[in-house]
RNA sequence: GCGGGGGUGCCGGAGUCUGGUCAAACGGGCAGGACUUAAGAUCCUGUGGCUUAGUGCCUGCGAGGGUUCGAAUCCCUUCCCCCGCACCA
């Protein structure tokens, strides 16, 4: 057998020459597009990649198969900070970032120029088009480029495509709160984080209080502006430190440590004094809603550094409750602040939320329920406190003592509030981080309202309309994702389309700012369909007004050369099916769809998107720190091309995760070999008679394998294509091959089907095999005849096996290794349609007693009623098919010369009827009686 | 917490919509046999337990309960795992 490994390359190359990938407009056939998203280039690709690209590419072989013209390009995305902040790591040389260069086996000469970004971008997409060419990947690489404003060409795509989104008003500036890294001055994300993963900014409110006979408003902040309605008191630290401070036009009262807060997200805090407890506790303010004023009182749980430093009581809440019952039996403290006893043992909890299942004092309810009765006893106040927020933001409704909230379901009385007190200016939106993070250069994060950024705004509702409409109409790979798509276009709220920092195309009308990578990737894939004409032009004549007549048809056009773009387009587009990993439903995929519909009519949405799974490497998941972040290179020097990507596919569909089996790999070459062997051992050779029952069954089931694999690859399920053509046909064949000497012009068949089958995903391999056996052309260009639907299969294979099967057993029961005669009895011929009978009115009828008055004649009555109780006992006996006698008697007839041959001694078939053999009465359809001398 | 996807043998995974033919496809691994000087490859056979002239029984599809003559499959409850929840590739 050839050398796979050298064969793949004497393949790819063949392929590169004949341009059969680079596609042209062709009228008469009809086209199909497929892209995954291009890879940001910051390393090699490994086997995560191969996973989501080689989906692709099968997608793309396969459609040529079934005489497509397939447009499968690839393009490299360079937009973003990772590149950017990776060759400042290498600038700054630190250990870990030169470590992974590395690792990739760069020296330390090369490393060195990795400093410049720009280097990576030039390194990289180059590394990718040559891993993926060997790979056989059957991409059309005149139309790839990269990203960001080295690329002059595709940064005025992307200007052309904002400029449009802001005439139409889908772009739009506003604040917005980011994890900041205050040190750094940064925001802060997921990936550059110490501590702090999932953490994000929770949206608070602060409420204003006014304090009586002052122009001083307290601020406390609050989740749950729900309970204002049931606000009784105010709470602050005796102990804390508080300062006045003037913002914008009010003097407020906070915590002393809150002022970076405040500046970082609503205006800069101009201090005026510092304001003592004492000077508060016992005073009189007045809250947003209610009419009733509060009472300010010291409390044990109020710290004045955490949140605004104050916070107000409402009663519902056990901790809040059980302060209160502390400081009414508290004669000391009351004393001590100098406060109105009368005044505090009157206050009692204000009922306005009921909660199914519990009482209308939810604090008293849940503290009893938890057995608390101590303030002191925090840690299961905290377990109650939350549990009963839970049962309050699930089930609980407002009662009728709170005005325009009445009825409502807490949630909805939440944003209400949220939103109307704001407008009122009786209250501040305030950010606080749901759990402490820490940045990568190890500094303590805050939340920052970034301002003057920039959005698409997905939150727009006709866009969602749209959106929704675009998923309606599409195809999903698999279908279940479709849930998840529409609850995203639904969640979708404004995205900041902009950075101050990195590689990208800067906003055309706000140069400041650079598009961020999940903006610049949204309807590129029109692009493709120019790319390789559009680097012919100068630059300068590369103008909105060139976008808006090639990709949007307005206007004339200006000369030949682009007219030649805009049929190209219109030839291509749209989409046909976009695929990625499940990761990218949530933003990606979901951008893409809303963007399409902003930017193009209905004709050029997108038709169908597919999402796969993660992959695992030997069942587990690949991290750069377990070392099984397999490089593509890597892989392919170890296992080879055609092996490499059978078993990436094999390992998984759908929206699981695959898993790479190494030990499946290994075999992989094995396999192909032995198909290869079947292959040139028996192309163009056989008999020319045709055999009724084995011929028959073999046309039969070729067609049905090849029309179930269709169907997979349809469905873009590849490993269920790979098991069918793969282990299914060529089993099948073996069969076949083992029954009979075949006949000449269906093993022919066979072998260009099965070659033609597994041609998306061992390309080179099929090629040389393709050649081997004296066929014409590539078979990368060659088209699957569409093969006939199966009918009347006579199901040779299961009686024989089934014969076989019970041979083998006898054997080994009676411990005999070479037998001297095998007899074998079919059945006499009224069981053939009594069990087929009986087979079908067990599908409608159960009981013994109706299917007796039905099924028993006047003939072996006795037999047939002990039958059918035995098969109304074990259905599961009841054999798959039921033939006839005669075919029966056909196919073991035909099949003697076989189980002579396996079994090593003489084979006789008698019909049960004829004979007195008691053995002989076990007989039935598709089981036949055996005896072994 | 919210949304989505899952839990089946030594392992990867079918089967779930449309309940019965399911001790469970297909593959891997393992064991035995054939071939071979030998290994590999290939082919055959086996692979839950106990039995057994080709049969029968038990156990089994995360856990518990229900519907049904019958449940991996339908319903309810519950536990566990994975992904996403953004400003980022």
């Amino acid at each position: 057998m050839f050398n796979l490994n050298k064969n793949a390359q004497k393949w790819a190359k063949r392929w590169e020459q004949a341009k059969i990938f680079e596609p042209e407009i062709d009228p008469k056939k009809k086209k199909y597009f497929v892209n995954a998203p291009y890879p940001y280039v910051n390393g090699y690709a490994h086997i995560g990649h191969l996973y989501t690209n080689m989906r692709i590419e099968a997608c793309a072989r396969f459609k040529r198969l079934m005489n497509f013209n397939v447009l499968f390009p690839m393009g490299y995305h360079c937009t973003g900070s990772p590149i950017v902040s990776a060759a400042q790591r290498v600038a700054e040389k630190e250990p870990k970032q030169i470590a992974i260069l590395e690792s990739m086996g760069f020296d330390k000469k090369e490393i060195e120029k990795f400093k410049d970004p720009v280097y990576w971008t030039k390194v990289f997409p180059k590394a990718w088009t040559e891993d993926l060419k060997e790979l056989g990947f059957s991409i059309d690489f005149r139309r790839s480029f990269i990203t960001t404003n080295l690329n002059p060409y595709y940064d005025k795509f992307i200007r052309w495509q904002f400029r449009t989104l802001k005439e139409k008003g889908l772009v739009m500036q506003g604040s917005h709160p980011v994890v900041w890294d205050p040190v750094e001055k940064t925001p802060i994300g997921d990936h550059d984080r110490a501590e702090g993963e999932g953490e994000t900014p929770k949206d608070f409110i602060w409420a204003k209080f006014q304090l009586d006979d002052s122009d001083l408003i307290l601020m406390a902040g609050t989740t749950r502006p729900d309970a204002l309605y049931g606000q009784t008191n105010l709470w602050i630290d005796p102990n804390g430190d508080y300062v006045v401070v003037k913002v914008k036009n009010e003097k407020w009262v906070v915590g002393k440590d809150v002022l970076e807060k405040i500046e970082d997200q609503y205006a800069k805090p101009k201090v005026l004094r510092s304001i003592t407890p004492k000077e508060l506790i016992g005073k009189w303010v007045k809250g947003p809603i209610v009419k009733h004023k509060l009472y300010i009182l010291p409390a044990s749980f109020i710290d004045s550094s955490v949140g605004s430093g104050i916070v107000y009581s409402a009663l519902e809440d056990p901790v809040d409750l059980l302060e209160l019952h502390q400081l009414q039996s508290d004669k000391e403290t009351i004393q001590k602040w100098n406060l109105d006893e009368k005044v505090v043992k009157k206050l009692k909890p204000i009922f306005i939320i009921k909660v199914p299942g519990m009482g209308e004092n939810l604090g008293e309810d849940i503290a009893k329920e938890y057995n608390i009765t101590s303030y002191k006893d925090t840690a299961k106040l905290e377990k109650a406190k939350g549990e009963l927020n839970k049962r309050v933001f699930r089930k609980g409704v407002m009662n009728a003592t709170c005005g325009v909230c009445k009825g409502k379901a807490v949630p909805e009385a939440q944003e209400y509030l949220k939103g109307s007190l704001v407008k009122k200016k009786e209250a501040i939106m305030f950010y606080e981080l749901s759990g402490r993070v820490v940045s990568r250069h190890l500094n303590e994060c805050t939340v920052k309202m970034v301002r003057d950024q920039w959005f698409i705004d997905y939150k727009d509702s006709k866009w969602k309309a749209q959106a929704h409409k675009a998923l309606k109409s599409m195809k999903l790979y698999p279908e279940v994702i479709r849930d998840q798509f529409t609850y995203v276009i639904d969640w979708l709220h404004a995205w900041a389309c902009a950075r101050e920092k990195g590689l990208g195309t800067q906003l055309p009308f706000d140069e400041d700012w650079v598009i961020e990578s999940l903006s610049d990737s949204t309807i590129y894939m029109a692009y493709y369909t120019i790319a390789h004409l559009i680097k012919k032009f100068p630059i300068a004549q590369v103008t909105d007004a060139l976008f808006d007549y090639v990709l949007l048809g307005k206007g004339k056009a200006p000369n030949n050369k682009i007219e030649a773009m805009r049929k190209e387009f219109d030839y291509w587009y749209p989409v046909d099916v976009r695929s990625s990993g499940k990761d990218l439903i949530q933003n990606h995929l979901t951008f893409f769809l809303f963007n399409h519909t902003a930017m193009f009519p209905l004709k050029h949405w997108p038709k169908a998107m597919s999402a796969n799974g993660w992959v695992t490497v030997d069942g587990q998941k690949m991290s750069k720190s377990k070392g099984n972040m397999i490089l593509l290179r890597d892989l392919v020097k170890k296992y080879g091309v055609d092996a490499s990507r059978l078993t990436i596919l094999s390992g998984g569909e759908g929206i699981d995760d695959a898993n790479w089996d190494s030990s499946f790999a290994e075999t992989v070459n094995g396999k192909l070999e032995g198909i290869y062997t079947t292959c040139t051992d028996h192309y163009n050779k056989g008999r020319t008679g045709k055999k009724q029952a084995i011929d028959t069954w073999m046309e039969n089931q070729l067609n049905s394998v090849t029309n179930q694999a269709i169907n997979e690859m349809e469905q873009m399920q590849f490993r269920s294509a790979i098991q069918l053509s793969f282990f299914t046909l060529q089993r099948k064949i073996q069969w076949y091959l083992r029954r009979t000497q075949p006949n000449k012009q269906i093993i022919n068949k066979a072998i260009e089907t099965q070659l033609l089958l597994l041609s998306p995903f061992t390309p080179a391999f099929c090629e040389e095999v393709w050649e081997s056996i004296g066929k014409k052309g590539f078979i990368s260009s060659m088209t699957l005849p569409k093969p006939k639907q199966t009918k009347d299969v006579i199901d040779t294979e299961f009686v024989i096996e089934q014969t076989l099967k019970d041979i083998h057993a006898l054997l080994k029961l009676l411990k005999l290794k070479t037998p001297k005669h095998v007899t074998l009895f079919v059945a006499p011929d009224w069981k053939y349609p009594f069990l087929t009978k009986l087979k079908e009115s067990m599908k409608t009828h159960k009981d013994i007693g109706t299917l007796m008055k039905k099924l028993i004649g006047k003939d072996n009555a006795k037999e047939t009623s002990k039958l059918i109780q035995y098969y109304i006992r074990n259905p599961a006996k009841m054999p798959d098919v039921i033939l006839t006698q005669k075919d029966e008697l056909a196919i073991l007839e035909e099949a003697k010369p076989f189980l002579e041959k396996t079994f090593g001694c003489s084979v006789s078939i008698e019909n049960a009827k004829d004979s007195s053999d008691p053995k002989a009465q076990q007989a039935m359809p598709s089981k036949v009686a055996i005896k072994i001398d």
